[in-house]
RNA sequence: GGGCGUUUAGCUCAGCUGGUUCAGAGCACCUGCCUUACAAGCAGGGGGUCGGCGGUUCAAAUCCGUCAACGCCCACCA
């Protein structure tokens, strides 16, 4: 049988991938094993599969493969998040596309497009992982609108009202005028951004001289919301304000001046003009005072009926608008350059208007406790660990969350407003007229209950996740939660800590009292050569369908996982993958070249053969603990590295060179099947991450029975390692590494038979082993190196292979000379230590043995040298 | 404005509790090879005063102090 010189994935990776869901082999239910469980961030339902996405899944499929060739029931479960805000805002804009307002239709028509796309798009990227080769068990695939899910979340927004955690109320919450919605603190990104600070004239009332104050404000737009000046008590220099009124510029209307140590003396002019509407910290103020409050803004960012004739504008707008005009009425005295921090949406990028109005919040501080507490004890580990501070400083800081949105597509917030005040929370509109009837003393119908307009915020329904994905909120007793949760790890990006992870750790808590997982593993931020996110606006990331069309799954996996350390920036570009790809073709050839080889039951096993089998077994134990230690320490790159060093230098480039039969030759059956036993092995600890080409060469290494995959045997476990042999085995790689020195700089074609010369203390157990790898005629301890001889230093020992006129002698006692140089120079500097009375008497007996040793290595290196040297001067 | 983190070869990173696995790995680079598994390869090689300064110690990439640059998180100075 013909195998092509060049491993061609795209044949394979559908072959097998089809063949592991035909076999059911992603599937898990609770039995005897040990569970292992993941439960997948899950992708925005209308996303598309990127960069970020691959890194993510690829780490989670690499975790739950080992898992599961660890004899555990691993369990991934997919899924997708109905995201809210990002769904909303997308339909939003097909509709408009078609001409059509959001405002034109009723909330169930809209909801109805909003499904149309869900439907349409919803599954694209869950059909891309699959061509990542992620095994996630596709039946449990969930949503976090389905059925289960959204009865999970209607039950604990029940039951945490119940518990008197949720309540509602007029607050000054972030407002985003694009999305026309409230957002939560975690939702808003600050921003330097580059604006000016105006210097704003306020009269003072009845003062016949025309005095004024001097504002200094960024938003002169506010003015019309004004309803107070506020000085510092002790500001000497506006003293003589106090008790004043002064006179809101081009409004006309007079506001009086407040003393408070809020107001920072030294920050422009020291007067502070209040806005209470429009400003949390104007609005505590307003609170503290009892002043009014006038609301300027219309929900969309445009002036209402208090913006005097401004009304109907753009903030922004206003804002220029109203300097011109100021400017003419004399009253701007100046502006200045100036920087400060604005607040954008997440999701739209539209600049935040703090606004007062009625919301929904759940109080954070107790649900927090436990949550806290977790992470700092470790019974929650986080890796890297440095996210254990910020995640402690969030906690102890933690502020109320607005849970409500002023959106339609989401989770229909569960309070029934009674007709004369008062409201229910129930699941159902029957739940809440029952409800309602028991509360009030007057008759009431269904007709009579209005819903809440409001949904929830999309995190409202993730931070359920964990366990509504194994209906652990409405079956809190089932056997799948029972089995499954506490899962095992998760792995997300950083940017979600707050938003999702710890809120999954808390409701963790209050409804299993139990840890939602184990091990966190914050991947990196993938980004581009030049060091910027990767990002559609930008264009710069490629899509990762072609990527791995054109490197293979494997390939794209492994390019991901070599580069990225957990909690690293993964500067991806496509020549990791390359890197891959040539690993992938480096285990295609090693198989090809195996599968070429011709078994001979009555050959016996060549001396060469057997040490390269016993030193393998070694080797392998040796890696395999290694590699076990690695993932222990969730360091998935590094075990990667491993196994592609191992498998690269040590496998292909040590052990198949040295049992290599001639040309031809049938190999003994003996190191055969040692040598198919040693693939599988390697085969194992790749397959996690290189699912594909994997499968593919164990399935061809053995006859498999029906339905047999690398995926469900056990990876391969260490043995007790001979770490002499190890050591030794060094030793020799490095005098084989000589003698192709040698043979390189001399310009000695391979086929030309050596002799190799050995001057000083040799193992000669592996004289066969450096024979073959170096073509060797013969190798002879000799008493002192001959003149013609290109030598070269093992430790103490010198190698030589007598050329005779092929050495050049100058050339030869240069680089002993240089090499005596360089010893000499070591002696001296391990002379100095040693007569140093201080190093001998405190350093450890160890360390200063090892000194001595080393001078005399050097001693006994030095006078070889010296000899050497000697004979080629005569 | 607070807090955290990073700085080691051209690039990406490893170096735990100070001393032979202390200056490493992969990629990139250079040289020679189409040697019958693999040129997506083989063999060999060069390259860093471990961000700067100061200190502790017989001994510092490693511990302490300080400065600098970069990154991240939090924060209401209008």
């Amino acid at each position: 049988m013909e195998i092509a010189s060049k491993y061609n994935p795209a044949e394979v990776e559908e072959k097998w991938y089809k063949y592991w869901m035909d076999n059911k082999l992603f599937h898990s239910k609770p039995d005897d094993r040990e569970p292992f469980t993941i439960v997948i961030p899950p992708p925005n339902v209308t996303g598309v599969l990127h960069m970020g996405h691959m890194l993510n899944n690829t780490i989670q499929d690499v975790l739950v493969r080992r898992a599961r060739m660890q004899g555990k029931n691993a369990c991934w479960v997919p899924g997708t998040d109905h995201a809210s805000i990002a769904t909303e805002a997308k339909v939003v804009d097909r509709l408009a596309s078609r001409g059509v307002k959001k405002s034109d239709l009723s909330r169930e028509e809209f909801l109805e497009h909003a499904w149309d796309w869900t439907r349409e798009h919803g599954g694209i990227i869950l059909e891309q992982l699959k061509k990542l080769g992620a095994s996630c068990d596709w039946d449990r695939t969930a949503f976090t609108m389905d059925e289960t899910r959204s009865e999970s979340v209607l039950k604990v927004f029940r039951d945490l009202h119940e518990k008197g955690l949720i309540y509602r109320g007029v607050r000054m919450v972030n407002w985003d005028p694009k999305a026309l919605t409230a957002l939560s603190d975690e939702e808003v990104i600050h921003k330097e951004v580059n604006g000016k600070l105006y210097y704003l004239k306020y009269k003072v009332e009845g003062d016949p001289d025309g005095t004024y104050a001097l504002v200094a404000t960024t938003r002169p737009e506010t003015i019309m919301g004004d309803t107070a000046m506020c000085i510092h008590p002790d500001d000497p220099k506006n003293a003589h304000l106090k008790g004043k009124k002064v006179i809101v510029p081009l409004v006309g209307r007079a506001i009086p001046v407040i003393e408070d140590d809020y107001v920072d003396i030294e920050f422009g002019t020291g007067c502070l003009k209040v806005t209470p509407a429009h400003d949390a910290n104007d609005y505590v103020l307003g609170e503290k005072y009892n002043l009014s409050s006038i609301d300027i803004f219309n929900d969309d960012g445009t002036l209402n009926e208090h913006g005097i004739h401004y009304a109907g504008m753009d903030r922004f707008e206003v804002r220029k608008q109203i300097e011109k005009d100021l400017e003419a009425a004399g009253l701007l005295e100046k502006t200045e350059p100036y920087t400060n921090n604005v607040g954008f949406s997440e999701r739209t990028d539209a600049i935040i208007e703090p606004k007062l109005s009625m919301q929904w919040f759940l109080k954070m501080d107790g649900l927090a406790q436990p949550a806290t507490e977790a992470v700092e004890n470790n019974t929650i580990r986080f890796h890297p660990e440095k996210y254990k501070n910020m995640y402690r400083h969030w906690m102890e800081n933690i502020k109320d969350w607005c849970i409500s949105r002023q959106l339609w597509w989401g989770h229909r917030i569960p309070a029934y407003f009674l007709p004369k005040g008062g409201y229910v929370v129930a699941l159902t509109p029957e739940e809440a007229l029952e409800k309602a009837k028991a509360k009030v003393d007057y008759p009431i119908t269904m007709d009579d209950l209005k819903q809440d307009e409001d949904v929830l915020d999309t995190w409202f329904s993730s931070w359920l996740w964990p366990l509504s994905v194994f209906d652990g909120i409405n079956r809190p007793d089932n056997e799948e939660i029972n089995y499954y949760y506490p899962t095992n790890d998760l792995v997300t990006a950083p940017e979600i800590i707050f938003f999702w992870v710890a809120r999954m750790i808390m409701a963790g808590y209050e409804y299993r009292g139990e840890p939602a997982f184990r091990n966190v593993y914050f991947t990196g931020i993938v980004r581009d050569k030049l060091g910027r996110k990767m990002s559609k606006s930008l264009g710069n990331s490629p899509d990762p369908i072609e990527l791995m069309e054109k490197y293979g799954a494997d390939g794209v996996r492994m390019g991901m996982l070599l580069t990225s350390p957990a909690g690293n920036d993964l500067p991806f570009d496509k020549s990791v993958c390359e890197q891959g790809r040539n690993f992938n073709n480096k285990i295609w050839n090693a198989f090809r070249l195996i599968k070429g080889w011709k078994t001979d039951d009555s050959i016996s096993q060549p001396e060469t053969a057997a040490i390269a089998v016993e030193w393998f077994q070694n080797k392998l134990s040796e890696t395999v603990a290694e590699v076990d230690d690695l993932f222990s320490k969730y360091r998935l790159s590094e075990a990667l590295m491993v196994l592609y060093k191992f498998f690269w230098d040590e496998f292909s480039a040590w052990y198949l060179e040295m049992i290599k039969p001639d040309y031809q030759q049938p190999i003994d059956t003996q190191t055969y099947e040692a040598t198919l036993g040693f693939f599988d092995a390697l085969m194992r600890l790749l397959h996690p991450f290189m699912p594909f080409i994997t499968e593919e060469l164990w399935q061809a290494l053995y006859p498999r029975g029906k339905g047999e995959s690398i995926m469900t045997v056990l990876q391969p476990g260490a043995d007790k390692v001979d770490k002499k042999l190890l050591g030794d085995f060094e030793t020799l790689k490095e005098v084989v590494s000589g003698v192709r020195t040698v043979r390189l700089e001399k310009n000695i074609p391979n086929k030309e038979k050596l002799e190799l010369h050995v001057t000083g203390g040799h193992n000669d157990r592996f004289n066969s082993v450096i024979a073959k790898m170096c073509q060797l005629s013969s190798i002879l301890s000799v008493s002192e190196k001959q003149p013609g001889a290109a030598g070269f230093f093992a430790g103490t020992t010198e190698y030589s292979v007598p050329l005779e006129d092929k050495v050049d002698k100058e050339a030869e006692l240069e680089k002993l000379r240089t090499e005596l140089g360089y010893a000499e120079g070591f002696l001296q500097s391990v002379l100095k230590k040693l007569s140093n009375e201080r190093f001998v008497q405190n350093a450890k007996p160890e360390i200063v043995e090892n000194e001595r040793k080393k001078q005399a290595d050097a001693e006994s290196k030095i006078a070889q040298l010296k000899e050497s040297i000697a004979a080629l001067e005569l």
